[in-house]
DNA sequence: CCACTGACGTTTTACGTATAACTACTCCCG
DNA sequence: CGGGAGTAGTTATACGTAAAACGTCAGTGG
């Protein structure tokens, strides 16, 4: 908050007010009832408003011991999806007087590096994804209350932890396209080290494994178009009967299953079914339309942080996972016969 | 900073380590030369090791009257476009000991509300998107350290700016379009008051206006794929000359447009050419491949935070805009015959 | 008439850090 | 052997706020 010519004090407003300074925390922290008399107060009040008054937050957070603001560490800021995460939980924080800090782990910038570097507000609380796991050794030697997004119930040491339910997803996926009559898929997954992850591929494991007849291969992806789309071309042309649909780990490895199968001259629907997860923008810009599995991101975001606020207050955050449901749209159909 | 069972101070590591608070905060702040002997300095870094020290901010922003965080001010998280900006502005922050803060203009908490409730942490400066207009008279109210990302250079009233050349990405898509033979132009335009896209919309008639016997027709969507596509259809069907390319103010624009043109039965690039201004991963995962005005977010978010930083050390910053370039791919082609 | 209460404030203190100002001791040179 | 120059620290203070503890005065009931 340093300005060349400083700022007004709450001092300065005492003075131009004729009052203590301590008059001026009262009235203007809302605790002056039956202590300093209507009239003084808006004298006060007034004093603040000429002098453009803003308290210093760090004199006020050293004071308090508590800055009601929380860290929001997401993976990277290049999805729309945890813009949604990061609207929930602002709306909630603002709801309780909170204030909302992100933390994207930077490319570029190093996992190595103190997070709290890059965030340097003092913090109350830490909501993670579990996909930004680089930083949570370092979030963990803080000590900080910490609710964990989309994380291992069990891995995760004590930590609240508030989950999609990924699995039911994944479920009316395979579901979907065994009633369509499909029995060899292909998995494209998300070629990151993380528990959410894992969670899809056996759940898709789980379900197609009991159907006879079925085939499952799995082909690793990083999640960008250009590579999902060397991926999804090895997983087209593999070994063993060609598969007729793609149940991809998020929307934009969908997308680059797309210009795969164009390239191989193979027409979404018709000759191969896809699938998404997340249910961006991006499923219905491309053609045709993705049948994805929707995840509510602000809902997300904002159990996410009711969470936080219980964990802080004490109290057991709110149980169950979050419900998700699959989207029909244009690009699964019947596998060729 | 509130825990239960509080954190330690320096002087807890003082008293483990037997030297005086003053000799901790010396020897951690590395000011020690001279001071302090080897022995005793890494006795106490010792100390803070075992203990867990980890310095107070908001009692050492209290102290140094400056924060070292910067805040960076953005219309959405939605877009790609805004994590490469947020990237680069980190990047060079952090080589500065600065970290960055991101406030997106919410939708769902309402711009009336201050933004530095949003992000309390204590702050030496802002970067401001020109888009967030909303927050910016809140900002000014401040009388912080402003710099402006893609702003009108006589309306931000003496704090800096720094703009990508729009302009010059405008030119080249008109003459791309000119060259190709095209005289029947509809501009897709961004339904939102910004400078930057005023610029867009001059530069497409000043590039079109002298070439005889064109046509450009404007029509304005809202930044999102449903808002283009109305938008689009309504321009594929207005009155004149049926258009034979769509110049959109961004990458989501174009998506939609393309969507547009199927229903209308159009093939993109043969009946229809469309650009789009950007370069998000949407550009190429879309078929056609869209071509688009490539801008480099990442460079626009560190020329800012350099910019930020030359202000704060009282230095003029570097002057010029940022050049950009169109990259030719699939969506446009001669005009039909 | 005196203790008590309520209204309206003020004085003082603490939060944890960084650093200016000071002390004490040793060494060494003239 | 006196003093200037390091060396190795310590003591004291300020940053701006919130709030606990403390006055002061007028009115009131017993």
């Amino acid at each position: 908050m340093a300005r060349g010519s400083t700022r007004p004090t709450s001092r300065d407003v005492a003075q131009a007010a004729g009052v203590s300074q301590a008059a001026v925390s009262l009235v203007l922290g809302d605790k002056w009832r039956g202590r300093v008399s209507e009239t003084t107060a808006e004298r006060v009040r007034e004093a603040a408003r000429t002098l453009g008054y803003r308290p210093n937050l760090a004199a006020r957070n050293l004071r308090l011991g508590r800055t009601r603001t929380v860290l929001l560490v997401v993976p990277a800021l290049t999805t729309e999806f945890f813009a949604g995460v990061y609207t929930g939980a602002a709306r909630v924080a603002a709801e309780h007087g909170f204030g909302v800090v992100l933390y994207p782990s930077p490319e570029g910038i190093g996992p190595a590096r103190d997070p709290f570097a890059s965030a340097q507000a003092a913090l109350d609380g830490v909501i993670a994804s579990s996909m930004a796991a680089d930083a949570l050794t370092a979030i963990r030697g803080d000590q900080l209350p910490l609710v964990m997004l989309d994380s291992d119930p069990e891995g995760s040491l004590g930590a609240a932890t508030v989950n999609l339910d990924i699995a039911d997803g994944i479920r009316q996926v395979a579901e979907h396209l065994l009633s369509l009559g499909h029995r060899h898929f292909v998995h494209l997954a998300a070629d990151v080290a993380s528990w959410t992850f894992e969670v899809r591929a056996r759940e898709l494991a789980a379900r197609l494994g009991p159907v006879l007849g079925t085939t499952l291969r799995t082909v690793r992806a990083p999640i960008s178009i250009e590579g999902a789309v060397t991926a999804a071309e090895a997983a087209l042309t593999g070994p063993g009967p060609r598969p007729t649909a793609l149940v991809c780990d998020d929307d934009q490895l969908a997308a680059g299953a797309y210009k795969a199968a164009r390239r191989a001259g193979l027409h979404v629907p018709h000759d191969l079914s896809v699938t998404g997860l997340d249910d961006l923008a991006l499923a219905t810009a491309i053609d045709p339309e993705l049948t994805t599995v929707h995840l509510d991101a602000e809902l997300f975001g904002e159990r996410g942080m009711r969470a936080l606020l219980a964990v802080l207050d004490g109290r057991a955050p709110e149980a169950g996972d979050i419900p998700v449901n699959l989207v029909l749209r244009g690009s699964t159909a019947p596998p060729p016969r």
